[in-house]
DNA sequence: TACCCGTGGCA
DNA sequence: TTGCCAAGGGT
């Protein structure tokens, strides 16, 4: 099948059954288009929808994005994961206002020098939103290519990365090329499944190698597996009498980067002592409840919750600031925090209260 | 190159 | 319960 029949066939699918109500679809400006390819990073639609109206709702043009707050812009990412999205996004906002005159421009090297923007990326946000000829390699397209040229190998793998590149720009028309990848996209994950691809619905599968061979399973190649690495680490619950919960503001990169969680004491350290050293607070350790995991795609995160009362009376004035904050329960997503973190704050919150309630 | 970075759905 | 996967990019 040659690359114009390929395109003809993927267009004429997309007119019947391709996606054309999605958020980012309606009024398709290339700063839309950019806040929905970044969202959509390793990450499902349905997932992103609600977070994409949220954001475009509070932040409609690069101007605004830019002049907001880093924390605002992470609250409204709260829970979407991969937060270095949200912290690449902004700052890029900025080099747009400052460099651009605060607009994206159309030369695909200058979008893919954008922080958090990477070949794909920049490919999509051409092609979808003003129809440039640029080639799209997402995790539906490379999963697309990979069966229909039986295309051996890891796409990890650099070489095999290659080669499907040098089949998405060989088959990426000259016309219509936003509807065309926006096609890929929808084949891919509507058809050519991850799971159980529909090869009966598919306009391609008369050319497809991996279907002649009814192989569609054995493409693309299987990532490379090994176990999962176990981080352990201690989290303070420190609680005043007026129930207020003290967090501290993580550091800029690292797991949860940017967000709010209860402050992590080292195991090594004893917990009174850190306590005095690092918060100025005096403390008194409460009954130790067993360690929860919290499983990440790349390695298990064992957290031992140490609820803690302090008995001091200046520690607002001496700890309230940027980094640290006393909260009520409340508070949560105004201070952008993660959604695993609120679940773990709010049943540990509920815990440490209730332990209050039996002792009252 | 090999990690690092989240969360939800699914079998 | 567990592992795998999903519109990737940064270091």
């Amino acid at each position: 099948m040659n690359a114009d029949e390929f395109g003809q066939r993927v267009l004429e699918w997309f007119d019947a059954h391709g996606r054309k109500h999605l958020p980012w679809q309606q009024n398709p400006t290339l700063y839309r288009v950019w806040v929905s390819e970044i969202m959509l990073q390793q990450t499902q639609v349905v997932t992103v929808v609600p977070y994409y109206r949220r954001f475009v709702e509070r932040f409609p043009s690069i101007r605004t994005l830019a002049e907001a707050d880093l924390d605002e812009v992470l609250s409204l990412w709260a829970g979407l994961g991969y937060y270095a999205r949200a912290r690449n996004l902004h700052r890029a906002a900025g080099i747009l206002r400052d460099r651009h005159g605060g607009e994206m421009p159309l030369d695909i090297a200058l979008v893919q020098a954008l922080p958090g923007v990477g070949r794909s990326t920049a490919g999509a946000i051409l092609a979808l939103s003003t129809g440039q000829r640029q080639p799209v390699l997402d995790g539906n397209i490379k999963r697309l290519l990979s069966r229909f040229a039986a295309v051996p190998g890891w796409p990890g793998q650099a070489s095999v990365l290659a080669r499907l590149w040098t089949l998405a720009e060989c088959y990426t028309p000259t016309e219509r090329v936003a509807d065309y990848t926006q096609a890929m996209m929808d084949l891919g994950a509507l058809v050519c499944a991850p799971r159980r691809p529909d090869c009966r619905l598919c306009p391609l599968a008369m050319g497809c190698v991996a279907h002649a061979q009814n192989r569609e399973m054995d493409f693309p190649g299987a990532k490379p597996r090994r176990d999962l690495p176990v981080r352990a680490t201690r989290m303070v619950m420190v609680r005043l009498a007026t129930r207020e919960i003290l967090l501290e503001r993580r550091p800029p990169v690292g797991v949860w980067g940017g967000l709010w969680s209860f402050p992590e004491c080292p195991l090594e350290a004893d917990v009174v002592d850190w306590c005095q050293e690092r918060l100025g607070l005096r403390v008194a350790i409460q009954p130790l409840w067993k360690s929860l995991r919290h499983t990440f795609s790349h390695f298990h995160l064992d957290i031992t919750p140490v609820p803690v009362i302090a008995e001091a009376e200046c520690a607002k004035a001496v700890l309230e600031g940027e980094r640290f904050v006393w909260y009520k329960s409340d508070d949560v997503q105004r201070l952008g925090m993660a959604v695993p973190v609120r679940l773990l704050l709010t049943a540990l919150t509920d815990d440490l209260l209730n332990y209050e309630d039996r002792n009252e």
